[in-house]
DNA sequence: CACAGCTCATGACAAACGTCATGGGATGAG
DNA sequence: CTCATCCCATGACGTTTGTCATGAGCTGTG
């Protein structure tokens, strides 16, 4: 029997403490490091090389995607996986971009947490069918990379002219941008059209 | 020794169980019943009639609050308490209005946890320092009734008149209503004012 | 090369919004 | 009772927006 060696980070104490407790009923799961931060997950990964990181999607520092990519690169034998409380469709999309294996919201079981890692072990891949299908009816971003941009300077409430400054662009064309974003969107207003955005994880 | 029967509400399957398992260590509490949304949390602290309620603020259905606002009067002898990942303010104060006993942060451990179970069964309550320092220094909304109704139609950004039809107000009343909140908040425009009195948990 | 699509800009107009002054009715504290 | 505060409204003003037309430079594809 191969043991599988565990990475586990998330910044809630509570869930990460309950987990490792989980996982070590696992005989063939061990936890070899802990971490609460995106960086410190990194870290840990470097110095304890194990053969499975799940990531929370949600942490300080650096969120569970940029610590797959950078994992990617120093550790390419390393799997990835993500857990998150939110499944939003576009985070998903990102997650396998970053070569992420597995995708999985918190609703699923300890018990089904153990057989998705394993899976991931064995080299293959596992995405809650239910973001799945999210993510696939979701469609991809409509949005020009400028849009977006745009779109997400405007997401806490700043007016035009400091958005253009931010951009380094004029005010009219901002306005543009954000008009034709609305209007993608189908949003009555750029507020509304940030809403939309975020919630398809296109921001 | 008297043991403490815990109900524990999380709409996440992994925490859920995970706490579950954590707590079933600590041989002076046993958990009596899960739920998974807020109305099953009160129904099944209706069934079986637990010492002490941990509820996660965020549960489809019902928040935290609200199952704890219920159980207060219909079942006045179990002592509820919150668990949450993400610690407004505002959410503390509503909760402490409900009648809530404890309110902690998902960075605690296990251990503590289960000390702060024992602390609110003794009939004390328990409040994490750091969260309460950050609602002193947040202080009270300074936002009229009407005021926070109007925020709250706002927050999707909709427009003045879908407002105003919503809250059975004329136009005019609903911007002077906006503009005060967007001023007391000290915001540049409502879409801001919506973000910060989020953040401070203030609708 | 031609064509499509993205980027950036300008100008102009209508609609939406923020702000202020003003006032009447309700309510609660002193 | 009086005063302050909140609630609701109206009208008016200037500003900020959304929208549209238009055009120029750039890039990549067929």
């Amino acid at each position: 029997m191969t043991t599988v060696r565990v990475l586990l980070a998330d910044d809630e104490h509570l869930i990460r403490g309950a987990l490792a407790a989980l996982l070590a009923l696992e005989d063939d799961l061990v936890v070899v490091a802990e971490a609460a931060t995106g960086p410190e997950a990194l870290a840990m990964a470097l110095a304890h090389r194990p053969d499975v990181a799940v990531l929370d999607l949600e942490m300080p520092g650096a969120d569970g995607v940029s610590v797959a990519t950078s994992l990617r690169a120093e550790l390419p034998d390393c799997r990835t996986m993500i857990v998150t409380s939110h499944g939003l469709p576009g985070h998903l999309k990102r997650a396998l971009a970053a070569g992420v294996r597995a995708f999985v919201p918190k609703t699923v079981s300890a018990r089904q947490l153990a057989g998705i890692i394993r899976t991931v072990h064995a080299g293959n891949r596992y995405v809650d069918p239910e973001l799945a299908a999210d993510a696939i009816s979701a469609g991809d971003s409509p949005l020009t990379a400028r849009e977006a941009e745009v779109l997400e300077l405007a997401a806490d409430g700043a007016p035009v002219a400091e958005i253009a400054e931010r951009a380094s662009l004029s005010q009219g064309t901002v306005r543009n941008y954000l008009s034709a974003a609305a209007s993608k969107l189908g949003a009555e207003n750029r507020h509304a059209a940030v809403r939309l955005a975020r919630q398809r994880g296109w921001v």
